[in-house]
DNA sequence: AACGCGACCTGCGAGC
DNA sequence: TGCTCGCAGGTCGCGT
């Protein structure tokens, strides 16, 4: 559920409450959520228990807390400096939340996994995995070097290191190391439509469906426009397009539309409001509303999920063109 | 190599 | 009341 805007309001959110803490018990309520993590919740626990949270990055929408060893002469101190070679991996798939609660708070209906973390004065005891469909999880696993500099997002880490999970993921459009000409050369080699490539988080990360309906919206474009007829100026705008409303989003605090996305602290962001296209089947297109047309936002499946568009401002691209 | 589909899950609202 | 169906913000792996 959760794309760009609402992982880095996670992170945001998180990053005050746990640098810096230890985490002192580890509590896996449900094994399912942790299955990416290989070695089972035995080793999972083991490696999370006494490690000190050093920061919490992300890409695209996987995010991850770079983990040191509070034991002395840990391996992982290299020139005598801390250097994190591991790392708590979370992502939320559709429905997790990460949530900061005291120990008094009753468990979560899909309370997947607890971490008790050191005490700190005014801070919440506990932090929460909570997920209600399993699409996401935690594991542990390594940080590696990456070529393009580090982690990306919005708050680089100084860190050149990337958790291993998330090599593959292309930098996001928000991301001030994003280069645009990279993705315009491997959008043009695609042979797909154009929302399934910024879906793929390979090329360009933190777009979902949301988001993607409302970029293509904003830039007048169908979701079906071949990426290797695309302009450059088109591509420019669709990109431009998301940068917008995801920037919006994140000043809204992202996209709730019921409670299963919410932030650290329990609360749900209001951008739905804000949305063009994303669930608004049978409304009027505000564009084309403004301009004296009447045309009404369609929903159509594509790729096995719902697309949003306007037919008479994104017409549907003919001979490779529109 | 790249594309595109099905699988992985639970829960909710609509319709009968 | 209770059943079935369709729908939901994502990613991965496999067959083509």
């Amino acid at each position: 559920m959760p794309e760009l805007p609402e992982v880095e309001v996670v992170r945001r959110g998180l990053v005050s409450w746990v640098r810096g803490r230890t985490i002192d018990f580890v509590d896996v309520l449900d094994a399912r959520s942790i299955r990416r993590h290989a070695l089972g919740p035995g080793d999972f626990i083991g490696n999370l228990e006494g490690a000190v949270v050093a920061d919490v990055v992300r890409r695209g929408k996987f995010l991850w807390m770079p983990l040191l060893d509070s034991s002395p002469g840990a391996p992982e101190r290299v020139g005598g400096s801390p250097h994190p070679s591991v790392a708590l991996m979370a992502h939320l798939g559709m429905s997790g939340q990460l949530l900061m609660q005291d120990p008094d708070v009753p468990d979560e209906k899909h309370l997947k996994v607890r971490l008790r973390l050191s005490a700190r004065d005014g801070m919440p005891e506990q932090l929460r995995f909570v997920d209600q469909r399993i699409f996401g999880g935690l594991f542990v696993t390594s940080l590696v070097p990456t070529e393009d500099g580090g982690p990306g997002g919005l708050a680089e880490s100084p860190l050149p290191l990337i958790a291993e999970e998330a090599a593959h993921i292309a930098r996001d459009p928000l991301d001030p190391n994003f280069s645009f000409d990279l993705f315009y050369r491997r959008l043009r080699k695609r042979k797909t439509g154009l929302k399934r490539a910024l879906l793929d988080q390979g090329l360009v990360s933190g777009i979902g469906n949301i988001y993607a309906d409302e970029a293509l919206w904003r830039a007048r474009l169908h979701y079906a426009r071949p990426t290797d007829t695309l302009r450059r100026s088109e591509a420019e705008r669709v990109l431009q397009s998301a940068r917008e409303v995801m920037v919006d989003a994140l000043a809204a605090g992202g996209t709730s539309f019921d409670s299963l996305y919410v932030n650290v602290n329990g609360a749900s962001g209001y951008f739905d409001r804000s949305l063009n296209a994303y669930g608004r089947e049978g409304e009027p297109c505000a564009r084309c509303a403004a301009a004296g047309i009447h045309a009404t936002i369609r929903r159509e499946q594509f790729m096995n999920r719902s697309s949003h568009t306007c037919p008479v401002c994104q017409p549907r691209p003919r001979n490779g063109r529109w």
